[in-house]
DNA sequence: CTGAAAGCGCTAACAA
DNA sequence: TTGTTAGCGCTTTCAG
């Protein structure tokens, strides 16, 4: 059996609400007392059972981050950016994946509605376009902060990076370069980040007085297979590409991958970009011209706001959208 | 205000313990009242307070995993592996990062005894030499599973790998391509996996009458710049390797940095054999001959364990060990 | 089949 | 400065 307070008052003869205050240092207690309630407490290994004060107190201490996936180096980089501000204020992170789907999500963020978290991070899963789901939890008391697949309907604070400008950016780089025919590998056309990206590459392309090709823009799915089987046949066209941008990491193995096998040379034959956090970039074959976000900054960022808030009394939340900016750093695969 | 059992008692006139009683389907309640209760709940969006019900039934349907870190491949896919079965199973999945320090590991677990969680998934810190701190929480009664990273020294489930035996098979492999002054990179002699990686390469050495140079195993730090230094100067040394095992996956990048840097060539002038899930790694230059290990399958297989002892009366773990072979992938960086 | 009541461990008003 | 007491929301005997 666990050593509760009420055995500690026992052992020392005093009340439990002595034993309680003293142990959160209340100023309403002796020194003495103090001392030795938490000299008490260490002999005994007694360890306060965090369930009994949520209960009582209404919080938890606890946050959910809300993904689509983890095996993908934003994420993974976002969730060290974010344990690591957690546990610095003391807070517990609960994860959860999506793998992409809205029904999953959906079922999440009701279940926050019964309070085992105090605030929640999320970046939306592709096939996310409402977000009544979201806003039920808001509406209930419960603080959110979206990061990178943010969601402009609510209204709540925000993290994301330049989507428009780095992608615009990317562009006009392979138009430097010499693309004439560029191609866009795109995930949703719901998601906000996935339509600045689409929305940065089609100006780049519009200001240099470029034509947009029909299949320029190219909605990949959530099944690897088949995209590959769409790039690929992208690449064996007639009208074959130039130039490629990947608009997230996970499509940048397909690309590679199609290109060897139909020994088209990157960057001779096509050119290829990916908004990536890979660490592998600078050893690619050739080494990959990456869109970089700041992954782990966003995270951590993100997670400091919504702490910040959950330790005030009054929770309100800043509703502005924050844009940390990504980096385009140029390899051989767009040279 | 949340809605509680008490408020759907008073909306429908009935008792608390009916209505409890209701929403667990319990027998001793009619058809006919529980439909009413259930009608109820969805109409007034009803959450029932989990921290509530783990205070008075001692479960939090929640676990906790700790890693050392998560931007690697294996953890990332490990943790997709996990979630999924919690996830499958109704459980809750919290996340705590060691960073490879042990006293951070050490404050974890002590945490753990208040019951936070039911059960913990863990993989231990580089520096983690003893083990009574992972003791002490299985002596409270919370089950413990290791993966990965097992310790030894504790009796209890463990999921890891057939790290000598795909150690042994590497370095044979190197051999058989004509290396003949390897260098094993190791991150810990603490770590059982690095020690069986170790002793695999070894004995392979051994068996096959080849002398170990003294450099042979070189003890890489927790600092990616030391790290890649130290390893630029075993490259530039006289007795440069023709072959390096990284037992790890951080470990492949700076070798091939160093490698583009001293502008040796790899395979040609050093062999390249990396223990690692990289996603990436056929398509690196040049493509990277790995030990890939069953990230996922081994996070699953983990979790799923000790979720079926959980939801036992009797949580009683076997203590064996669960080998899940890893895969040797021989690519041009060794041929 | 339904209800009353006790209590999980902790906190905080209110008394002493 | 310390103690008494009433819950937080839920489950579970035990009675009815």
């Amino acid at each position: 059996m666990s050593i509760t307070i009420k055995r500690l008052a026992q052992e020392l003869n005093l009340s439990v609400s002595t034993i309680s205050k003293a142990l959160t240092d209340s100023h309403e207690i002796s020194a003495e007392t103090k001392q030795r309630v938490i000299q008490k407490a260490q002999e005994l290994n007694y360890k306060p059972n965090p369930y009994a004060s949520s209960l009582r107190g209404r919080k938890s201490k606890t946050i959910a981050v809300v993904l689509p996936e983890i095996a993908d180096s934003f994420f993974s980089l976002a969730i060290n950016g974010i344990e690591e501000a957690a546990s610095e204020k003391g807070y517990h992170v609960l994860i959860y994946l999506t793998h992409e789907s809205f029904l999953k999500e959906e079922a999440m963020l009701k279940d926050f509605q019964n309070g085992r978290v105090d605030g929640i991070l999320i970046s939306v899963s592709r096939e996310t376009a409402g977000s009544t789901h979201i806003q039920e939890v808001i509406d209930r008391g419960i603080p959110v902060v979206f990061f990178d697949r943010i969601r402009e309907d609510v209204s709540t604070a925000k993290f994301t990076t330049n989507d428009y400008e780095s992608s615009y950016n990317a562009t006009l780089h392979l138009l430097e370069k010499g693309c004439r025919n560029l191609s866009f590998l795109c995930i949703s056309r719901d998601l906000l980040i996935s339509n600045s990206r689409i929305q940065g590459y089609q100006q780049a392309l519009k200001d240099k007085n470029m034509p947009e090709a029909e299949t320029a823009v190219i909605n990949c799915t959530n099944n690897a297979e088949e995209n590959y089987r769409m790039i690929k046949a992208l690449l064996s066209g007639k009208q074959r590409p130039d130039g490629i941008i990947a608009s997230v990491e996970k499509l940048t193995n397909p690309v590679y991958l199609a290109c060897q096998e139909l020994q088209l040379r990157i960057p001779q034959d096509v050119k290829v970009l990916s908004f990536s956090n890979l660490e592998t970039a600078p050893l690619l074959n050739p080494a990959l011209t990456t869109v970089t976000q700041p992954a782990f900054d966003m995270g951590k960022a993100a997670a400091n706001l919504l702490l910040k808030c959950l330790q005030k009394k009054h929770s309100i939340l800043g509703k502005d959208t924050q844009v940390i900016p990504s980096t385009l750093i140029v390899r051989q695969s767009t040279v």
